[in-house]
DNA sequence: CTGAAAGCGCTTACAG
DNA sequence: CTGAAAGCGCTTACAG
């Protein structure tokens, strides 16, 4: 049906093998040949197969995209990693099949098995990945985007969740706060596994405990009203904390709401600072000095990581595990 | 490398082809034969090699999801199409490919012409979206989410963004309002040509005429600050209006705290109905009564309809043009 | 500089 | 009920 190699071949007067060659620049090729050749390509609008330029080459130019949407996650933050995983991948030739299914060790199991991708990136990883195991035993190469418990043989990105909290309780401590909450992730994240949760809380906590801070650390929400009434719940349990540190995306996004309704003024009544990305906190106008959280950075890194893997194998060398430096943008939410 | 069909056949003693016809199920096969064969291909962990499949059936089972960010949209309303498409799309046995370039046409020329799909679905179609006639072109099936100003030969399917327009009106209007604000997309919006932006605010003001209501129609804008700028003054502006209609995502979102900020208590000082998602509604915490915008109808009936096309061209009929029914969700943000 | 041929791993008429 | 063979549309050693 489609138009082949070979009608370009025979419009050209030349061998399908010559037009490959031509087509791959794999040798040298006369340029009046290569003239009639280019002719015939764009007279009959031809493009190579890609089922059966992969079943030669065994390259499909394909990463698989493994995502995981729980049921009660913030969705709005999800597509911050895919769009520039996606465009990365464009950039090196490479395009994107998106697996968004509930089981995922068998989705990965099934685009590995069939050799539909060449390479996959694994998003939103937890400290115990179910899927890791399927990812070691596949053929192809894989890259992570989140810290697992076990990273060996894996080519792992993530923020530095611990830095991020020193810079935050840091930027604090000049100013003289004393009394900090620290508002993490829901409860149900420390209990799937999101490592990011208590590497971020820890790390607060031990660095308040070295200034002599008073850290107080409670569980975020992921849904409103719950959110509203678990904020004024805390703000309400410590009156003398003078700073906020909110480590969750959905709470951070209501915060602005939340604390207008209560009458709370930033930074007169209390000093706010959080951990989210340009493009989120554009969407969602947060005014809050915060801690970049670089998706952007994350999905390009691990893109590259895993291209360079599956385009020169031996040259790659030993797995990496890469922590993308915090960068504080500081917009006054602080006293 | 990888384990093939032949690997199977030696070890359970067969032809590779009567191992093909044992998992496709398109022929009889013996128990007994079937009993070997399958203890083979699960001893070996065999799965079906995709491009090998895909030459030789001339069918992927993928579908290519192709969407449009504009660097002014608001990001986090997009992945709600995007994962009813995927899901969908799984249920049906399909895989997705999915397509962010910025030069649209010329990625779709790209994923039609090397036939990585089977078929598309686009995302985001305006009134003349240059998209289209390389989709007419195209040998593969498309459906579109969108309405386009010429329609012929593609199925489409949108949202009835007049008849949401005419219940949300007739709902203000019954409870007596006389005087309404219509904020609508951002400008930009509709000079790009998203046609629904025009669809929404001409059925607006014409049902308002006919009851003899004051519809006053303003454009949005996509950010803050200008968001909450833009409200503020409007409102300033239309002290004896009693009722907002917002049909803009940016600003519904942003609507909650431009409102606490100025102190407007809805709905005692104001009603306020809109337009948007039930997640998108749930992930903002919108208290408003609103039309439902149903992304996961619109995403299932487009690929529901895309793979009738694909798998059974004869069969699938006649291009259809597809309204959802719009269903207002009553929120009490109405006096 | 170019061509003929084998091969990638499947599916599916054609035979029996 | 099963097998041998052709073919899907490319790429790439092998020859010249």
């Amino acid at each position: 049906m489609a138009i082949t190699i070979m009608d370009v071949a025979r419009h050209a007067g030349v061998s399908p093998s010559t037009v490959s060659y031509a087509i791959s620049g794999k040798r040298p090729i006369s340029p009046s040949t290569r003239a009639r050749i280019d002719k015939a390509i764009v007279a009959l609008g031809f493009t190579a197969n890609a089922g059966a330029r992969a079943l030669a080459t065994s390259q499909t130019m394909v990463i698989g995209l493994l995502t995981q949407f729980h049921q009660d996650e913030f969705a709005p933050a999800m597509l911050q990693y895919v769009l520039p995983v996606s465009d990365t991948a464009r950039e090196l030739g490479y395009d994107i099949l998106l697996v968004t299914e509930t089981d995922a060790t068998g989705a990965l199991r099934r685009v590995t098995g069939t050799g539909m991708v060449d390479g996959v990136v694994l998003l939103d990883v937890v400290h115990e990945d179910p899927r890791l195991d399927t990812l070691r035993a596949a053929p192809q190469p894989g890259a992570l985007v989140g810290l697992p418990k076990r990273t060996e043989g894996l080519d792992v990105f993530d923020l530095d969740f611990g830095e991020s909290a020193r810079i935050l309780v840091d930027h604090l401590h000049a100013l003289g706060h004393r009394e900090i909450i620290v508002v993490s992730p829901p409860r149900h994240v420390f209990d799937r596994g999101g490592a990011y949760g208590w590497r971020f809380r820890d790390a607060a906590l031990e660095r308040g405990a070295r200034y002599g801070l008073q850290i107080h650390p409670y569980y975020g929400e992921a849904q409103q009203p719950a959110i509203g009434l678990s904020i004024n719940a805390i703000l309400d349990a410590r009156p003398t904390a003078t700073a906020l540190i909110v480590h969750n995306d959905a709470t951070i996004a209501a915060l602005p709401s939340v604390l207008a309704t209560r009458g709370t003024r930033v930074p007169d009544d209390l000093s706010v600072v959080s951990l989210y990305s340009k493009d989120f906190g554009r969407a969602f106008s947060l005014p809050y000095t915060a801690v970049e959280s670089s998706p952007d950075q994350l999905g390009q890194q691990a893109v590259r990581q895993l291209v360079r893997r599956i385009a020169e194998p031996e040259l790659a060398g030993a797995p990496v595990t890469r922590f993308i430096a915090p960068d504080l943008t500081v917009r006054g939410s602080t006293r």
